[in-house]
DNA sequence: CTGGAAATTGAGGATGACCTCAACTTAGCA
DNA sequence: TGCTAAGTTGAGGTCATCCTCAATTTCCAG
């Protein structure tokens, strides 16, 4: 039924998916639209005209990369030694948001998720909770890490790739080494704060968050 | 000489400058300059007369605040377990900038400094390097760690604290423990890229940083 | 008290982003 | 080849922020 439409109209909407693509690849999920529009080669009006609100570019971008994440989970599960699994997933995490700064304001912020990006972030959710699982049961990882500690997990990285991308690029993976070694088993020393719930986590989905 | 203002002219600027802390305080250092005018109860051009540029409210209000920072260095510094007072010094950095968002936004940019500030700065580096080559010393902090990745690590902890404020602002504390966990000399595995160099830390401390 | 220097005021120009819509252009069917 | 619905256009309204400056008010020294 969306057969109807016409060809100039389709390769329009083409234009400008690719153009969104680059531009929140390089700007993040705030770039102004009239570069989209202008990148594309088409008007501000027409951008409007196939994408009424700046999430329907998110939803129409996003779900595809997130194809990324559960490959990304596959491969870790794959994995014979639970550990280098879960490590794998989090450096494959962190890494595909360091080369795309509109997947790094997804993961970063309290995020504007939508219909199929919410589905998206439950399959994650998943995965990740049988790395996680898998891992501590070989003993390797850390009894009291939880899954909901990803997400400030996240949010970190995200920072840290943001403010190195020009002037040291690689320090992410430096500060992971950190990281991933505090999570061992052996590090371990008792936490001072729980981690957090299910609820606070998903309240970090829908709330808005405030720019930086 | 500057004692030739007129009396209402410097009681102006005290107010001015205490709705900026408070302002700055609660929105970061971005907040619109007519709010801090507003509730210094001040019209705009008053404001712009006291202070030209943003950048004249931070290095007001500023040096002061990182006096702080010193008075903790010292505590840590006279702490007699070396890795105590590390952890100590890195903890209460933290909870400083949790408290406050502007100076959260001034340690997790590539920072605004100035004159004054980047002095502060300088003597917080000094006293951060002789922590850490204390707490080296003893043999409990691991021996790869290095000063600077000290920036990376308040870069991070300054995002976990922005997205953690509302629905739970411990969350950092949290996280802060796996990365120390990580920095003590026992978790240490080898790390795949070296710390960032003194040139590259002074480039971010000039160079301005997209917003988020 | 008073004159003039010092300070304050706020309307308004500049910028950059958002979004709309009436007028125009064009693809594609008959 | 028309003809028309589908699609495109971009000037311009809205909004939030920045910053300026001519007119006005206030302080205080003499």
């Amino acid at each position: 039924m969306p057969k109807t439409r016409r060809a100039d109209a389709a390769r329009n909407r083409d234009k400008l998916l690719d153009a969104a693509a680059a531009v929140f690849g390089e700007r993040g999920l705030d770039a102004p639209l009239e570069e989209v529009a202008r990148r594309a080669g088409v008007s501000i009006g027409t951008l409007y005209n196939h994408f009424p609100a700046r999430q329907d570019f998110f939803d129409a971008i996003f779900p595809a990369r997130l194809a990324a994440l559960d490959r990304l989970a596959e491969t870790a599960l794959a994995d014979p030694d639970p550990w280098a699994g879960f490590a794998a997933y989090v450096e494959g995490l962190v890494a595909l948001q360091a080369g795309d700064r509109g997947l790094n304001d997804v993961l970063a912020r309290g995020f504007p998720l939508a219909s199929e990006l919410g589905e998206a972030c439950h399959r994650g959710f998943a995965h990740l909770d049988r790395l996680v699982e898998r891992a501590k049961e070989s003993g390797r990882l850390r009894g009291d890490f939880e899954t909901s500690d990803m997400v400030p997990l996240m949010w970190a990285m995200s920072q840290i790739i943001r403010e190195s991308k020009d002037a040291g690029p690689e320090v992410w993976r430096r500060f992971l080494g950190f990281v991933l070694d505090g999570l061992r088993a052996g590090a371990a020393h008792p936490l001072p704060v729980p981690a957090l719930s299910r609820e606070q986590v998903a309240g970090f989905m829908d709330g808005t968050s405030p720019g930086a």
